[in-house]
DNA sequence: AATGCTTTTATGTGCATACATAATAATACT
DNA sequence: AGTATTATTATGTATGCACATAAAAGCATT
């Protein structure tokens, strides 16, 4: 039996894969080194090097100099979430989006967004309710302040049309931000916007963003009911 | 003025990152080709490569062969979140892990299930239903069907101090898995292990993992009230 | 035994070069 | 004009080499 050679990065990366999965290389174990595995599979230390580099990066490597490489003892799922616009996540499912701006007003936040947001309590802010609908049926309610001395362009804005949700991606550019997922009862103002009853356990997203120092906006989009969020490992 | 060089790595992509960030590079617009950004910026064009590469993995550029590289039209739509062993993510935050198993049975699991999983209707599962703590309140509820197909040694395995969440992560290889977030209503049991009211509002996480072709395992943890899964942009 | 210095080692980074490949652009051909 | 062929181009990958750097291990000094 002769050991087959793996030249190039890919294989390279799919045997570590095999090795790993097939518990050849058990969770915590350490690895041989890039210079031996690249005399093993017959390639340059650097086709090696990114090979281990890019599995690390994705979690399945724990890499420390001098140390070496072991197999990541928690083989921490990293779910990588696309989080795209409201809109062409519905057309690409197939559905027809629709949008209706329920409200839009410049008005003192309460204290709890001024607060996160890091504003001038007594500073305005440009306040949106909007539903966002799929096939007609309303897929998700979207309740966001903007912070109109980071974006004052969206103080000319209507948001009749485009929803500040896309409107925001294309014109306030952000440098960091923070997101959370939960569950929420649905209050009586969600269940008359989604149509379902008060009290409905409802898919919750919180996003806060920041351009450097300054908050940007901070949204709520609140799911119908039955919503999931899903993705691969 | 004389233009400041960016020699490595990290001031390329920090670089790079700024020109996106200041709409110097707007969404959608294409940027410079590698070898004329290394040329700008004195170093070599694998550097540029390599950054472009790394930023492209993240989400930020969109590049394709011979069109070019270009800022992606909608930024950021990737949030990597971390799902960790439960036991850890506590610990993690500085409380007290609590583990409880509520019931360990081998039977033969309902339609939906089996149908999931793509086992034999009439093959049982391994199920089981467990209890997280954190500083000894109700944390999460796991309820779990391993095939023991896949992973026998799940039989003799009692799963009375360490969970399956955490056995299996040891014993058991996958290749692959979906992962899945949404609210759901707290069942009447679901209240009495959490402790909160039926229907409740409640966080839920549901996983099934393969190996190959083969179903490992089907979870879903039911959050205590109040959940949240939060991770940065 | 505890402390600080030095060596060794494995990964990290950078560069020059070469060739591969996908996709567009240009051209020739019918 | 429309289509097939070819050239061009930007990114993708692979290699060899050199040096940087973090951390462990060994050693020496107190």
């Amino acid at each position: 039996m002769n050991t087959p050679t793996f030249r190039n990065l890919q294989s390279v990366q799919d045997e570590v894969l095999r090795r790993i999965h097939s518990r050849e290389w058990k969770p915590g174990d350490l690895i041989p080194n890039e210079t031996d595995l690249a005399l093993e599979f017959g390639c340059a230390r650097t086709t090696v090097n990114r090979a281990l580099r890019s599995l690390a990066d994705s979690g399945l490597l724990d890499r420390r100099r001098k140390a070496g490489t072991r197999v990541a003892s928690q083989p921490v799922a990293k779910a990588t979430l696309d989080i795209a616009v409201i809109r062409t996540e519905i057309e690409d499912r197939g559905q027809k989006y629709g949008y209706q701006l329920i409200e839009r007003r410049e008005i003192q936040p309460p204290i709890a967004i001024s607060a996160a947001m890091e504003t001038v309590a007594t500073d305005p802010l440009l306040h949106i309710r909007a539903l966002h609908l799929a096939d007609d049926a309303p897929y998700a309610l979207e309740v966001r302040w903007i912070n109109p001395n980071v974006v004052p362009s969206a103080l000319d804005e209507p948001f009749a049309s485009i929803s500040a949700n896309e409107w925001l991606l294309k014109h306030a550019p952000y440098t960091h931000g923070e997101i959370a997922f939960s569950a929420t009862a649905a209050t009586r103002d969600d269940g008359l916007v989604l149509n379902c009853p008060e009290q409905t356990a409802l898919f919750a997203i919180d996003r806060l963003t920041w351009d450097n120092d300054a908050s940007v906006t901070k949204v709520r989009l609140v799911f119908s009911p039955g919503h999931q969020l899903r993705t691969n490992l």
